[in-house]
RNA sequence: GCUGGUGUAGCACAGUCGGUAGUGCAGCUGAUUCGUAAUCAGCAGGUCGUGUGUUCGAGUCACAUCACCAGCUCCA
């Protein structure tokens, strides 16, 4: 017999020989029949590999993110073996399972058409029924060459050519297909019950783009068609968050082909919400000791050779005049505001009692995107962000860095945001230093290692992000999934122990030595367009009432009430409150559906019986109608909840 | 930049075989004075993204270009 160890520290006995599929029964049936694979001391394994005695043993179901994978890993080869039964000339690259779903990359002679996937789906559910039983196959890398080029698979043999000569590589068979892979799969492709082809799109071969270009299919699978069916219509929701949309639609933001690509124009809406997002952030600095500053938008090549950008960053930068023409001065719109912000530092010598100096400034930057990169107002070609850079002495790095990161989770949990924000920690490539970053291998061990102590002093739950760094060090990136999924950073704290020194930065200790300080870099609510897109999605353009740009609606039903209706306007107009009046010729009915539709928080309707009781009828458009309410009540409370910024 | 798709009134869309552009909403005007998501009638609104070409004739066909969308790549 062999001992298997669960998860809750209890013993499982097995027959020798056992396969995990056998363990899982003995466990339950139930739990067997909805197992996808299984961990053996931790690595993620198929249902037919062998127990091993002493072993943790877990099992992996639907419920776990390697069940998932596993499941649609099986999917994306099951998707190419439909694809090679009907183009037996495509060749396969990768198929891997993502996040909600599956991809296979093909090259092919003419790209998919939304008609061949419907083909394929069709291919794809007799494959299913056929339940094909996949079986697993190693080779040495010199016959998995062989057997590579026996299919006719180029991708594959460079796959293979870049694994170790003593490495021994799997293969998968299901019936009449065969796929190098590293596995692990399902059994059977029986139980992909419910799957749907999403896309078809181009993607180069290993995401380089001096790479072939190659035809990708996204995919997504679930055990039960309800489940698809639910996703589905969760990505239909949200195409209506879709702040590229519902942004447009309400009159947030637009964009005009003379203007040109990335260059959003902020209509009345969308700059009152910035406005009030960078009034509220400026003021929060303040309090929190930062001295505000107002920089150039564009300097000459001579500060950016040398922070440094002109060498690793002058083809994301807009260049005026001519960088060969030696004889003029060339200038170019800043990408960052870093050395603009320096020189208010370097202004006067100073000492370390100046230190921790807190900069920071609304700071609008201009970065030649390239052009099939522009989306919305999430990547554009200038925007402006909640910049700061604190210059520091050694000793105050971690706590200037703690402030950093709570005044960040701050804005972010106020703003509603934190919930869904991960944390990854950006370091270099220790492998592949390539020019792209400045400095030592032991100035970025020295900064990392910091920042690493930091961050685990602090709790802060990261991963880690490899060749993720700035040129000139770490970060701490918050990291937003927007309403499709697709991650943005929305924060960043950076720290910088080579750009002080290329500035000439310095301050004189208490032993009146030269030293130069460290630098933080980072934002606190990051780019004010982005923050704005995502509010959107988050909200579906039901903005908190603090940060509305239309707060309150008035809506009197004729104009023998429009004199009051002005005088309740007045009253709100005196707190600061963004009241309109809706004093159009129209039926109550249509006012209230008209501002509904806007998004308005709240709707006063007022009719003779309030303007005689000096009350207002309140609709607020989540909760509908909330009665009369006594006009200095409602101002009251207006403005309670947007003191309270409630959410 | 690359692959694919899209582009007709402010918005959502229709427009057949190439024969000279329509519907709804929004807007404007008038009537209606109405109690919590659409009152009725009338009017106005388009160089069919832009340019070049094919044709007797182009929204429709071809080429180029711009913008938007999905994805790749990139991202301080």
């Amino acid at each position: 017999m062999l001992k298997l160890v669960l998860k809750d520290g209890s013993l499982l006995e097995v027959e020798e020989g056992a396969s995990c599929m056998e363990a899982a029964k003995a466990i339950s049936p139930g739990l067997a029949r909805a197992a996808l694979g299984a961990k053996l001391d931790g690595e993620v394994c198929e249902l037919s590999a062998p127990a091993r005695d002493g072993a943790a043993f877990e099992v992996l179901t639907w419920e776990s993110e390697e069940g998932r994978k596993i499941f649609r890993h099986t999917s994306s080869h099951v998707l190419a073996q439909a694809v090679k039964r009907l183009y037996p000339a495509a060749k396969l690259a990768i198929g891997p399972a993502i996040d909600n779903g599956f991809y296979y990359d093909f090259d092919v002679e003419t790209p998919f058409t939304a008609a061949d996937l419907e083909k394929i789906e069709a291919e794809m559910k007799k494959i299913v029924k056929e339940d094909v039983a996949l079986s697993r196959f190693t080779l040495s890398r010199d016959e998995a060459l062989a057997k590579a080029d026996a299919m006719g698979e180029p991708y594959k043999r460079e796959l293979i050519e870049d694994l170790p000569e003593d490495a021994e590589l799997s293969f998968y068979s299901q019936g009449d297909f065969t796929d190098l892979c590293a596995g692990p799969h399902l059994p059977s492709t029986g139980s992909i019950k419910a799957f749907k082809l999403l896309s078809v799109t181009g993607a180069y071969w290993r995401g380089d783009e001096k790479n072939k270009m190659l035809c990708r299919i996204y995919g997504t699978s679930f055990p039960k068609a309800s489940m698809l069916e639910e996703h589905l219509a969760a990505l239909e929701d949200a195409k209506k968050r879709d702040h590229n949309k519902l942004g447009r639609e309400l009159e947030y933001f637009t964009t005009v082909d003379e203007i040109g690509q990335g260059l959003p124009i902020l209509l009345p809406k969308g700059a009152r919400v910035i406005q009030l997002l960078q009034r509220w952030i400026e003021d929060e600095e303040q309090k929190r000791g930062y001295l505000l500053t107002k920089t150039p938008l564009m300097a000459k090549s001579d500060l950016y050779k040398i922070s440094g950008h002109w060498d690793h960053y002058l083809d994301g930068m807009f260049v005026l005049g001519d960088p060969s023409d030696e004889s003029k001065e060339c200038f170019a719109m800043r990408p960052m505001t870093c050395p603009f912000q320096y020189q208010v530092y370097l202004n006067r010598a100073r000492s370390y009692r100046d230190l921790p100096m807190r900069l920071g400034e609304t700071s609008t930057l201009f970065r030649n995107e390239e052009s099939g990169e522009m989306h919305g107002l999430i990547r554009v070609r200038q925007f402006t962000i909640s910049e700061g850079h604190l210059v520091l002495r050694p000793e105050q790095l971690e706590e200037e860095f703690k402030g950093c990161l709570e005044l960040a989770k701050y804005v972010l949990d106020t703003v509603g945001m934190l919930e869904d924000c991960t944390f990854r920690f950006s370091q270099w490539d220790p492998a592949n230093p390539n020019n792209k970053y400045e400095g030592t291998a032991e100035q970025w061990n020295e900064a990392q290692r910091i920042m690493g102590e930091i961050l685990d002093n602090l709790g802060v739950n990261y991963q880690i992000g490899i060749d993720e760094a700035a040129f000139y060090g770490p970060k701490l990136d918050i990291q937003y999934k927007n309403v499709f999924g697709k991650e943005d950073t929305i924060v960043t704290i950076q720290i910088d122990m080579l750009l002080a020194e290329k500035f000439g930065m310095e301050y004189t200790d208490r032993d009146d030595k030269k030293v130069h300080p460290y630098i933080i870099h980072r934002t606190s609510l990051g780019c004010y367009e982005r923050t704005l897109a995502y509010l959107i999605e988050k909200y579906a353009g039901a903005l908190p009432m603090w940060m509305a740009p239309t707060q309150i609606k008035i809506l009197p039903f004729g104009p023998e009430q429009m004199e009051y209706a002005k005088s309740v306007k007045a009253k709100l107009d005196n707190v600061g409150m963004r009241v309109e009046i809706d004093g159009r010729n129209e039926t109550i009915g249509y006012k209230i559906r008209s501002a509904q539709l806007e998004k308005i928080p709240y709707m006063l309707i007022i009719g003779d019986k309030e303007m005689q009781d000096g009350t207002v009828a309140v609709r607020s458009r989540k909760a509908g109608d909330l009665g009369a309410i006594p006009v200095d009540q409602f101002v009251a409370d207006a403005v309670m909840e947007v003191a309270e910024k409630r959410k």
